[in-house]
DNA sequence: GAAACCACCTGAGAGC
DNA sequence: TGCTCTCAGGTGGTTT
């Protein structure tokens, strides 16, 4: 589940291996990965094209090209980024392959195919939507307060909108209201001041340290050289159902909230 | 406008 | 052993 500390690790180790590659052809394997344009634009407006730098928005991958038009990837749930030699046996779960001047293949698998693929010439109708990121100076406990007042949905339910604060994904989110303490059905219009203070520390502690660990895999998520992140041995209560609170000993539990599975400890979170 | 709900999608794991 | 069912969750669209 790439989320803003496993998107940032993936992009990081991809960034070097596209940079100044100009872009031979595209094999399509699977057209429903492409939101926009069609598939046919698609793969046309890339061929020939040159990678110039890439940047990183919420959970959205940027490619910038050449041309001015921006090549944008979003993994959602089990979508990966691979670079392989040329020729490589296509993987069943290969959704598509961009073939660079310098003999590699950069591969999108998606074993899901809940990932997706645009190429816009304005970033913005992609992206526009989004909130600040969590680790940028405008996001600030004035502005989470703000986001959240008068707000009666829960917390948790909150969080994962990406228009509130974009990158924090259901691992995440779990793991920054257990530290803020803040029970996750809490409304968010709710909370207290001080609340809001321990939660957005929390929210930047907690992607702080993972995107330090390169990021938390629990199944799907690999790095682009095939080797998992590191944060899954500091979870605090996500996926730990029924085992000790690392602060009170009481058994972590789980509810669903908005249809996520959500963990907390039922003691110390209020 | 806000909140809740659902579809998308496939493989792992549980239950029988 | 093999079949069926449930669950996992980010996003966008629809409904309330």
């Amino acid at each position: 589940m790439p989320e803003l500390p496993e998107v940032q690790t993936i992009l990081d180790a991809i960034l070097p291996l596209v940079r100044g590659q100009t872009i031979q052809g595209v094999s399509l394997l699977w057209p429903g990965v492409v939101d926009r344009p069609t598939p046919d634009l698609f793969c046309a407006w890339l061929q020939g094209r040159q990678v110039l730098a890439a940047t990183r928005r919420g959970k959205y991958m940027l490619f910038h090209l050449d041309d001015g038009r921006c090549l944008i990837l979003h993994l959602r749930m089990t979508g990966e980024l691979r670079m392989t030699p040329r020729p490589a046996a296509h993987h069943p779960h290969d959704r598509l392959i961009v073939h660079l001047q310098n003999g590699q293949d950069w591969r999108f698998k998606d074993q899901r195919k809940f990932g997706r693929v645009y190429l816009v010439e304005e970033p913005a109708e992609v992206i526009g939507k989004l909130g600040p990121e969590p680790l940028d100076a405008a996001f600030s406990p004035a502005y989470l307060a703000a986001a959240l007042a008068g707000r009666g949905a829960a917390i948790k339910s909150l969080l994962l909108d990406q228009r509130l604060a974009a990158g924090l994904g259901n691992i995440y989110v779990d793991e920054a209201l257990f530290r803020a303490r803040i029970h996750p059905l809490r409304a968010g219009g709710a909370l207290q001041p001080d609340e809001v203070a321990a939660l957005a520390a929390a929210m930047q502690a907690v992607l702080t340290e993972a995107l330090a660990e390169m990021g938390t895999t629990l199944r799907d998520y690999r790095r682009p050289d095939g080797s998992t992140g590191a944060f899954q041995n500091r979870l605090q209560v996500f996926r730990r159902t029924g085992e000790p609170c690392p602060s009170c000993g009481a058994a972590i539990r789980r509810i669903v909230v908005g249809g996520r599975s959500t963990h907390f400890c039922p003691n110390e979170q209020k």
